[in-house]
DNA sequence: AACAGTAGCGGAGACTATCTCCACTTAGTA
DNA sequence: TACTAAGTGGAGATAGTCTCCGCTACTGTT
């Protein structure tokens, strides 16, 4: 790519990011556009959809997840500590932006979604949690990591749409546990 | 109201369900304007906004709401049955249309909207429901209805983002039946 | 440094959806 | 039948998405 059109893209990503913040996810992508300092076209040419845009501003968000991922996993205890601490953890890594945990749990089960592979980190812990519960025979025989994403997305989502804080539907990923547990 | 008034209001009713169902929550009202065989200022002026059509439109759902619950609640056996079967019905209920889920269990916690009223019959029959649980002693101590809806609206939600049919999610909702449970 | 070739740019404008305005039509009434 | 105000319809204002294409200027070559 020519250097000024990288610089272009760069530009983009870091406006989007601050024009997503202050007037939402349903923001103009013209004014994105505008505020960057570059025409329409340009703006289209390097994000084809809103949703490519969004993947691109999602990479610190990917770099967070990793993060919070080692974390979690590291932790040694009581299963149910485990798997309530994880959906917590995910709870909140899909909230950090508004309409998230619905754009991100649709994605999850959709490998044609352009931040279908953003996921993979956040999948590929489920299932490594999932895995540890399993061996220790602590999991229902019926739930595998994509119905653990999937509960937890939907509380997730809930939340999201009531406009309430993530931190709130903590009970609600209790009950969720203990389902999931034998 | 005048009688060709209200045979329009009528007739654009009958038309957006159809149009709705077919094209989802999101199909142009003007497209419903036209199909309705009415200019697009009648139809704002009958229906200001999007969620007051929904509103009319439901008038029809709210009635079926009304018989299911019924059926449920007659429903004599064991509390996880109960539960389960009310799951099922609420998740199926609120399923109906394309985008339901999401937007009722988003009115079921604000009263400002449109049609949170409608959702009141739901509302009580989950009320009616955790306090036949609660009688037998067989629900958690900090579980209540407004937390079940939470529940079943985020699984429902979920499903209904991937396009997927409700009946699929009966795992799920049995997860969290458990979960519910003492 | 000058040049050629082309990647990349900008923004006008096509397209679509929402919603308003007002000249015209018609139901209800006397 | 004639009056009047409730009701109508659809053109057009407004706004967002996305494309097209003539022009600009970056980069590699000489």
């Amino acid at each position: 790519m020519r250097a000024d059109a990288q610089r272009n893209r760069d530009r983009i990503v870091e406006v989007a990011r601050e024009v997503f913040r202050d007037h939402g996810y349903d923001a103009s992508l013209d004014l994105v556009a505008k505020t960057a300092g570059v025409g329409a076209g340009t703006l289209y040419r390097h994000f084809p959809t809103r949703e490519n845009l969004l993947d691109a501003i999602m990479q610190s968000w990917v770099d967070r997840v990793q993060e919070t991922t080692e974390k979690v996993l590291a932790f040694e205890g009581e299963p149910r500590d485990l798997l309530v601490r994880w959906l917590e953890a995910y709870a909140e890594l899909i909230s950090l932006h508004k309409g998230g945990p619905a754009k991100l749990t649709a994605a999850m089960g959709n490998p044609q979604s352009p931040i279908a592979h953003k996921c993979g980190v956040l999948a590929g812990a489920t299932q490594q949690v999932v895995d540890r519960l399993r061996a220790e025979d602590a999991l229902r025989e019926d739930v595998d990591a994509v119905r653990v994403c999937q509960l937890v997305g939907g509380v997730a989502t809930v939340a999201d749409n009531a406009d309430q804080p993530v931190a709130q539907v903590r009970p609600l990923l209790e009950v969720v546990a203990d389902g999931l547990l034998r």
